[in-house]
DNA sequence: TACTTTCGTGTAATCGATTACATGATTGTT
DNA sequence: AACAATCATGTAATCGATTACACGAAAGTA
C-alpha cells in the first residue's frame, strides 16, 4: 500500500525543489547544512528509497553484472559464483545468473540478453571454443562491457581471464602417481578444444617424459565428465595388451566411475591400481576410499574474477588491459593413490 | 565503439517521430503496414536494441526477480535455483542471486537491496524463523512485490510457499528402518524453529507410534548439518544404556558423519545398524556404502516456485491468493539400510 | 458537395533522478 | 555605499521508451 515515495514528494513536503533534495541526499557540498539535515531526516521519516532504475537509466549503469556458466548445480561453478557474489555485493553489484547447459546457442542468447539488460560486466566460463558465437562476443566488446573469463577461457584480444594452472595440475597429479610407484599411467581426457583440458593433458604428458616414462597414445581415453564414461574407459583400458596401473582423470566423476569399475573387476586400490581426479568435488573427500584430486580453489577464482572486473570497470577506457591471472592448483592426496601411507 | 542506437536515431533517419517508431516496433495496429516494415527493417540494419532500463523505469517492472538462499554452493539450493532459472528465462526474467550465509542480518539486507533494485518478485528460503526481520518482510509486502517461500518457509498471511511434505519424508524413512527390523531408532534433528526440521521430527515420531514402538526423548540429538556433528551424535548415542540400532538423520552430512563414526567403532552397517539421511545429496549415491536418503526434488521445487510466482505477478492485485504447494518426498533406499536385499 | 468516420502520425507528458546553468540573496572589500 | 564574490537554491534538460490526446488527410455517407 505504501505509495512509492520520490524526491518530488519530499520536495513538495518541504517546499523546495527536487533538485535540492537530490543534492542534499548526495551530500553535495553546495547545500546548506541545515537543509541537508532536514531533507535527510524527512526522507527517512517518509521511508524514501532511491529508485535504482531511474538512476540506472540516467547513469547508464545498472549495477548488475551477469555470470554465465554451463550449469549452476555443480559444486565448482556454484562455488565460483559464491566467490563472485561475496566480492561484488559490498560494492553494490547484484549478480545475474545464466546457464548454457553446454549449448552454444544458449550461450549466445545469454550474451545478448545480458547486454540487453544493460549489465555493467559479464563474467563467464565458456561452454566450448568455437567461432559460432563470435558475433555475440563481438557485440559485447563493441558495447564496451567488461568481459572476463574464468576457468574455461577463450582467446580474445583485450579480454582478461582468471584460470588455474591446469598444466601444473596435470603435472603434479601425474608426478604423484609416478612417485607412488605407478609405471603405466593412463589419462581420461576432456574436450581438447578447451584449454583447461588440453593443458591437463599436456601436464600429464610432460610429467611422464620428465620422469623417463613412455607416453602412449592408447593410454589417453576421451571421456565426458560422468560416472558412466569413467566406467567405460576402464573397460577399454583393461583390454589393452599392457593395461595401465594408474589413471589420472581430468574429471572427478569419471575418476569415480573408473574406481567403481575397477572394484567390480576386483582390482585393489591403491595396491594394484591408483587413481587421481580433478576438481576436488566434495564427494572425493567423503568416500570411504577417498579420491585424490586436484583442487581448483573455485571460491578464490570467483573472488579474483570479481576483483579483475572491478579494476576494469572504473578504468577510464584509455588502454584496455588484458590481465591473465593464473591460480596455483593444489593436489589433495587421498586413499585412492596413497600406497606409502596406507 | 558502436554508439547506443535509440528509437530517436531511427526516427531521424526515416524522418518520422520516435512515437511512430515505438509503435511500429510494438506492433501497434494503428501503424500503416508499410511504415511498420520499414521501421523494423531499419531498426535491424542499425542494430537497434531496446533499452530495458528505460522500459523498466517507464513500466515500473525490472524483469528481474531476486532469489535469496542461505548459500549457493550446496547441491540442494543450486538445483532449486537451476529450476527457477530454467522456468523463468523463457518468460524474459533474469534471476538475481543473494546469499545469507545463515545470517539474519544478511537476510534483512538482501531483502532491502532487492526491493531497492526494483525486482518484480522475491523467491526465498528463509534462514531462520525469527521476528528480527519482520520489518524487512513487511517492507516487501507493502511494496506489493510477490514473495514466495520455498523449502524453508515462514508463516506470513498472503504469502505462498512451495515445500515438500517433510512430515511424510520423516515418516517413510523411519517406517522403512522399522521394516528393515530396526527396533531402536534415533533421530538427528535440525533447528526446530524451522518447520522443515520440526516436521521431519514429527514424522519420525508418528512412524514410531504408529508401529507400536516407544518414542524416547534421549534418542533425539540436535545436530548442525555437518559431518562432525554426525560423528559426535553417534558418540553420544552409543553411550546410552540402550544404544539405538538405527538413525534417521535430518541431514545427509550428519548421516555421513554418523556412518564414519560407526565404522570406526567397528559396527557393521547395515547388519547391526541402519542409517537414513535427508536431501539426497549427490555423494549419498556415490559412496561404496551408499546412503539411504529422502529426495526433495529440488529442480521441481524451483520450477514450481517459479510457476507460482508467474501466477501471482500478473494477477490484478484483487485478492491475494495464498498458495501452499506441497511436493511429495521420495525415499531412495540404498545400502546403508538395505538388510533384506544385501 | 458537405459532413462524418476512420486512419496514421505527430505532440507532449511521463517514469525518477541528476546536473549544467541561471538567479537571487548574502557577505566581503575598498 | 557601491560593487564583486560567494553561497544556496531554482529552472529546465536529459537518460530512452511509452502512450493519451490532438490533428490533418483520406475514405465513406447522404
Amino acid at each position: 500500500m505504501s505509495e512509492k515515495i520520490t524526491i518530488y514528494d519530499i520536495a513538495k513536503k518541504l517546499n523546495i525543489t527536487a533538485a535540492t533534495v537530490s543534492r542534499a541526499l548526495n551530500n553535495n557540498p553546495k547545500i546548506k547544512e541545515s537543509t541537508r539535515d532536514l531533507v535527510i531526516k524527512t526522507a527517512a521519516s517518509m521511508n524514501y528509497k532511491q529508485n535504482k532504475l531511474a538512476l540506472a537509466l540516467k547513469s547508464g549503469r545498472s549495477n548488475n553484472i551477469g555470470v554465465i556458466v554451463p550449469r549452476i548445480d555443480s559444486n565448482f561453478f556454484a562455488s565460483v559464483i559464491r566467490g563472485i557474489e561475496e566480492e561484488l555485493q559490498p560494492h553494490g553489484y547484484q549478480v545475474i545468473i545464466c546457464q548454457t547447459h553446454e549449448d552454444l546457442k544458449r550461450e549466445s542468447e545469454n550474451l545478448y540478453t545480458l547486454i540487453d539488460a544493460q549489465v555493467d560486466g559479464i563474467l563467464m566460463s565458456v561452454t566450448a571454443v568455437s567461432t559460432e558465437n563470435d558475433a555475440a562476443f563481438r557485440n559485447v566488446l563493441e558495447k564496451n562491457v567488461p568481459l572476463i573469463f574464468f576457468d574455461r577461457s577463450k582467446h580474445i584480444d583485450g579480454v582478461s581471464s582468471v584460470t588455474i594452472n591446469d598444466f601444473k595440475g596435470g603435472y603434479i597429479a601425474t608426478k604423484h602417481l609416478i612417485s607412488e610407484g605407478c609405471r603405466c599411467i593412463a589419462h581420461l581426457s576432456g574436450d581438447q578444444s578447451l584449454e583447461i583440458f588440453k593443458n591437463r593433458f599436456l601436464g600429464y604428458k610432460q610429467a611422464l617424459l620428465d620422469n623417463g616414462m613412455l607416453f602412449k597414445e592408447e593410454y589417453v581415453v576421451p571421456v565426458k565428465s560422468s560416472v558412466e564414461a569413467g566406467k567405460n574407459a576402464v573397460e577399454t583400458l583393461l583390454q589393452l595388451e599392457t593395461p595401465p596401473d594408474a589413471i589420472f582423470s581430468s574429471s572427478d566423476f569419471a575418476a569415480l566411475g573408473a574406481i567403481q569399475e575397477l572394484k567390480e573387476k576386483n582390482i585393489s586400490i591403491p595396491k594394484e591400481f591408483c587413481v587421481a581426479g580433478f576438481s576436488n568435488e566434495p564427494f572425493t573427500k567423503f568416500m570411504e576410499l577417498s579420491i585424490t584430486s586436484v583442487d581448483q580453489s573455485p571460491l578464490e577464482m570467483g573472488k579474483m574474477s570479481a576483483r579483475v572486473f572491478l579494476e576494469q570497470v572504473d578504468k577510464t577506457d584509455t588502454i584496455k588491459i588484458e590481465k591473465k591471472v593464473v591460480l596455483a592448483p593444489e593436489l589433495h592426496i587421498r586413499k585412492s593413490s596413497s600406497r606409502t601411507t596406507s
